[in-house]
DNA sequence: TGAAACCCTGAAGCCACTCCAGAGTCAAGT
DNA sequence: ACTTGACTCTGGAGTGGCTTCAGGGTTTCA
């Protein structure tokens, strides 16, 4: 099948496809006379064992491990559950971090009921007044923030 | 002061400071003689501001906005709130992606209870088979993943 | 006076795509 | 046979919010 096909298959980009390949995470498939890239099955697994994972929210680095498993079946698989385990703790952190942000969202909003001017904004004052609590929003860290 | 002393104040990277006056948000300062910026207390407080609404994490672009504001104290506040009310969703939606996430990934989790062979490894062999939910993880969202 | 600590610019790198220009290929219809 | 339109190709640039780096210049302190 022509990548078009593959990408409606699997539902994802045909440019995705095509950037799969180029950071060596899908083989590149042979080629048809007019250079046409050719796929068949197998490439159809892996793709969509990608996308599910990335719909995990992993990253490619920690999916290139998960495929090094799927590629050799008698290896020992303790490092997957670790892996799992790891990004786990990502995600529950993460949400604990955003909990707390919206907490400190919701009472800042609290400090305007109403429109009004500008230079009487409770919010506006609220963030101009130092005590940035250095949260973990802005911070360095493993999964992202909320944009 | 120079610019390693507002950094220090501030608590950023010097380099973060130097980024924010090439995107526009921070207002290039005076020179002193040698070339070296320098700041003073206006300069303070703006990017204090800054490194409170990204700890909130807002974008650069509703800081923007938020700054505008600021910086016309007479005008009328209405943007803010709802500034305000649509970041507060968007974090809010990505606590229940993640959330949901969460759950996900304890359920893959739990195909895997001991250390054996790839093969037989029920996380890789979940992962493989095709039931994508098409989760809010990896798509394009308002708040980002994990990472 | 000389070394260490600071500062400067401009460019490249990060992640996981996404979009674009300009060209080539293919299948269907006339 | 020819045209049209849908598909595909490559390589490069853009996204956000920084971070790191190379290769210099300036200041400060002993």
């Amino acid at each position: 099948m022509k990548i078009g096909e593959l990408a409606a298959i699997v539902g994802t980009d045909v440019e995705t496809i095509r950037y799969y390949e180029k950071v060596g995470i899908l083989p590149p498939p042979s080629r048809t006379a007019g250079n046409y890239r050719h796929y068949a099955l197998p490439h159809v697994d892996r793709l969509k064992f990608i996308r599910r994972c990335r719909s995990l929210d992993m990253t490619l680095d920690e999916i290139r491990v998960l495929l090094r498993f799927r590629d050799s079946p008698e290896s020992n698989c303790g490092e997957v559950n670790q892996l799992l385990d790891e990004h786990i703790g990502h995600v529950a952190a993460r949400i604990e971090a955003l909990t707390q942000l919206e907490k400190e969202l919701h009472a800042l909003r609290r400090q305007c009921r109403k429109v009004q001017r500008a230079k009487d904004c409770g919010i506006l004052v609220e963030i101009g007044r130092g005590n940035t609590r250095a949260g973990t929003a802005g911070r360095k860290r493993h999964i992202a923030g909320t944009h």
